[in-house]
DNA sequence: TCGCAATCTTGACGTTGGAAAGAGGCCAAA
DNA sequence: TTTGGCCTCTTTCCAACGTCAAGATTGCGA
């Protein structure tokens, strides 16, 4: 699609190029950095032109999300399956790893997709990406937990998400391992799955 | 500092009035609604007095970050000592139910504290308050640690940061509990901090 | 081939953060 | 007490923003 300089009046791909270039543009400006303008100048196209694509800048925004949240499932997936079946636990772990994989290459989307305005703006959005991410969790903890009550998987549904939730927001705001090395902290993000997993699978047996 | 109606041509304390109502606005509008004008407005003070008080927006947001890492280790601090001395991993528990308190009561300006926008922004104003609140961590983890290596200790230390910090914001996010009772996502949260410091302990003695 | 609807541009409006310049008031030095 | 200086606040202006309305251009189906 590699669209030269001439162009005609008509683009032939704004929407995919504003999701592009938009993409780009939340991690190079942060959120509040963000702006439709921007983008459209990057996709060199007249700052009016995205409103035929996207109906407000929010619109746009929501389109990153919800892209954002089926990319960190498939990133979910991949750990996971490269773990044997009859390891669940390791692939808990797994699922760990692919959720703070997609948060280091994606930081500032990352947030968005779990900031407060996220949740206003886009209503429902984000909220099929997350359910699929609950189902995905839940499907690997039922492996590790048998026959627990419904009690106990939410209990280590929310430990477990949780745990990876707040470690790698927590690196990527520098408040964890503000100068190690890439190395080490990947060493510590596997620490803390470790015990994360460890934790869960003693639900198991109260 | 009752100012009636009738002011002068200076405010009096405007720094503080610029504080107080931008500390509402950040709850009301969210991080992206945020308005310097809208604070100067509430204030009622011009568009450009703020100026005075505050070298830029970004200024202004630092010092609410600022004083809220101040409230935030202040009430982790109330809520630990509310427990015995020597009931260690209790106090640990308390530290994170008086996080989840403040990160409720505030959660907007909990999110800018942790943002990725707030760490460039700020530069240094979050690393003081995000520093004592380590140490204050690191306290309490020592007492249930006891004598343990510096690596133990700081995976301990992760480990409960990352807990309580990514429990409360997947619950503020509506991705925890959604439609839960104030009451029943306590429980929860008790439950997911229960299980840290268990986890916590078990460091301790491998 | 023609006409229409979708796509894109241009221009405008109201709002924002910030800079510049002037008005007003407080306080210390004389 | 007067006066000068400095801090505070206002007014005005600017570029940039999101969004809306109108016009230009084009591709596509009838």
């Amino acid at each position: 699609m590699t669209r030269s300089k001439a162009r005609g009046y008509h683009h032939g791909d704004l929407r995919e190029a504003l999701v592009a270039s938009g993409r780009k543009l939340v991690e190079e400006k942060g959120i509040r950095g963000f702006t439709l303008r921007e983008c459209a100048r990057r996709a060199e196209v007249s700052h009016a032109a995205p409103a035929h694509h996207f109906a407000s800048m929010d619109d746009l925004l929501a389109e990153l999300v919800r892209r954002g949240f089926a990319e960190l499932t498939a990133s979910m997936t991949t750990e996971a399956e490269r773990v044997a079946e009859d390891e669940p636990a390791a692939r808990l772990v797994g699922l760990g790893v692919g959720y703070m994989a997609f948060a280091a290459a994606n930081p500032t989307l990352f947030q968005l997709m779990f900031s407060r305005e996220a949740n206003h703006i886009e209503a429902k959005a984000g909220d099929e990406g997350a359910a699929s991410l609950r189902r995905l969790l839940a499907a690997v903890l039922d492996d590790v937990l048998l026959e627990a009550s419904d009690d106990v998987r939410q209990q280590a549904a929310d430990f477990a998400w949780a745990t990876m939730h707040g470690f790698i927001i927590l690196v990527l705001e520098g408040e964890i391992g503000g100068r190690d090395s890439s190395r080490a902290l990947k060493a510590r993000g596997l620490a803390a799955l470790a015990a994360m997993a460890e934790t869960v699978a003693r639900f198991a047996r109260p």
